[in-house]
DNA sequence: CCTGGCACTCTGTCCGTGCGAGTGCCAGAC
DNA sequence: GTCTGGCACTCGCACGGACAGAGTGCCAGG
């Protein structure tokens, strides 16, 4: 049907010229801008069909029209090629994050580079521990009856626990101990290294039972709680861009939610690597992302998504552009934690 | 002089109802909400010495006075006794501080713990590398011609950093090399460890000075490096409170600002323990917190702090209470890190 | 099925007015 | 000399009506 090609393309110029302009967009404007073959007339038509449709309304009775989040949903489902980025931006992205000293480096810059790249509050969660596998533990007595654990991942990222111990232990049960636990654990998943830990128990010598227990212990607490997984979060400041038109009101709960991190974390362990996911007002569940997007996609090499990273913005937001933006951030941090 | 008595308690009063009403305070209304036991026609006298002396200005010609930077610092330096924390507030400390389980929880649990007490946006500045003393050093191979350098302060900070080294190294060295270093550094201040590297390449077997000499280059960068000191920030979603009067257009380049983290560190670089600094609005030498006022202050529990701590806000926010607060968070966390 | 024209509706803005808050000053009281 | 009550004055702001502009829906004609 040409009929309905049309409209799409009628809606596709609405959300493109209301996302560059935060005006409602009127069938005369849209004429002008677009080569839509077409007079004012027929695309009032058409647009009161979309209206009709639930795609777009108007704000007030004599406006021109805005995107529903519907209408956002449909357009990036249908209409957007994704739109690849400029080598400036591919070269910006690689000068970016090259020569990041260690992971919290790495993640740092990731996250102020989406913010720049996207204009956008940008969000980059930390390797999921659970995904990861140990490189490396460390056990370092800091106290009478005090345990330093220090686990380090295949991914770079280093953990801590404080473990409680009896006190009469002896300092050269340590180095036995840090032997045993990585001879036991070194490239297991922390997925799995719950499983490990019987046998380990039984092979282990009578002696060091209480202290492999009690780490061991903590080990797995420290794994399996996926709250502790962690979030970076920047371009804050964004949210405050173009005179606050956007989060008029809303701007608090918004920072409010960010800075919970646990509402984030929840959305991002729903992600695939290399499939960009797209969430539009208010198909978030949580209250505060009512008048938000996200996009968000998983990063990694391999078939599971170590992380996921992404960007939250209002729902007028360039959906191509940041989609794209988002892709190649995560392919690039995926290259990059792999070869570290 | 009776006088200037009464004229600051004038100002007192003025910066109290400002503080909690946010509107301009007139002559009348202080009259009437405090015992100043003159009439407002003595009060409209002694506001006009007051606004010629810098203290006090008025927005529009006839709307009530508001106070200058001048006269918060006035305020600050003379009127305020230092309000004492209530007991609720004291166990509110301990219930969130208690139970932290590593550094990073201890720093994130105190943010959002002042930014929740004082209602403003919360700064928590990490341990002072320079400052710290090396509890341990770990070294593990990550790859051919690839090691990996752990550093666990007494602060319980743990840095890492990849080094490079010959890919001809023998995987026998690395123990050594743990040692070596262990022996060398171990409660040694990160400041002096540059001192130590000398007289440790000239004692290191032959075999290790290429690999001492890499790694030891690494660890002197990484805490002579005073950028590589970290910040915590929470709470900014307290700068859109109350309807965005406070920060109106100026909200953008304060996140901005917040989230560059190198001016804040400056700022925290000055703080002494124990002593609280309150600097206000345009003494802030950086312009995105011109109309922003610090609270700062040291934690630590020995003579020189550790790091600073503190919170921004408005000019026009609550220093009696905030002082408190602020003060009363380092301490607590001065504690806290001393015993670990 | 598209187009041009037309009447209609609504919002945002501008302007003028009135009100209220607050001040500054002055003359008189303590 | 200092404080007080009174009074005239100055503005800012909120309210309300008029106006212009943008955009629509509908209809008749191509």
């Amino acid at each position: 049907m040409a009929h309905d090609e049309r409209r799409l393309e009628v809606l596709r110029a609405i959300v493109q010229d209301f996302v560059s302009t935060n005006d409602p967009v009127g069938s005369k404007a849209l004429a002008e801008r677009h080569d839509l073959g077409v007079s004012p007339a027929t695309i009032r038509n058409d647009m009161a069909v979309l209206e009709e449709q639930g795609y777009i309304t108007q704000p007030h009775t004599s406006a021109g029209r805005v995107p529903t989040d519907k209408g956002y949903r449909l357009f990036v489902d249908r209409l957007s090629a994704v739109k690849p980025l400029s080598s400036a931006e591919r070269r910006a992205i690689e000068r970016f994050l090259d020569g990041a000293v260690d992971l919290h480096d790495v993640l740092g810059r990731t996250v102020r580079l989406l913010a720049q790249l996207t204009r956008q509050v940008a969000v980059v969660q930390y390797p999921t521990l659970s995904r990861s596998a140990v490189r490396h533990l460390e056990v370092v007595q800091v106290a009478v009856g005090r345990l330093l654990l220090v686990l380090i991942t295949d991914t770079g990222r280093v953990e801590q626990r404080v473990v409680d111990c009896p006190p009469d232990v002896d300092a050269a049960a340590v180095p036995e101990l840090r032997a045993l636990l990585n001879s036991a654990f070194a490239g297991v998943k922390l997925g799995e290294a719950g499983d490990k830990v019987p046998g380990l128990l039984e092979t282990a010598p009578p002696h060091l039972r209480g202290l492999v227990a009690a780490v061991s212990a903590t080990l797995v607490e420290t794994l399996v709680e996926p709250s502790e997984d962690r979030l970076v979060i920047g371009g804050t400041a964004n949210l405050a861009r173009g005179a606050g038109t956007d989060f008029s009101g809303t701007l608090r709960p918004l920072l409010e939610a960010l800075e919970e991190q646990v509402v984030v974390l929840r959305l991002m362990s729903e992600v695939d690597a290399g499939t960009v996911l797209v969430r539009i007002g208010e198909e978030n569940a949580h209250e505060a992302l009512t008048g938000a997007s996200l996009v968000t996609v998983g990063y990694g090499s391999g078939d599971r998504a170590l992380g996921g990273l992404g960007v939250v913005g209002p729902t007028r937001m360039d959906y191509p552009g940041n989609m794209a933006a988002v892709r190649a951030v995560a392919r690039y941090v995926g290259h990059l934690l792999a070869e570290s």
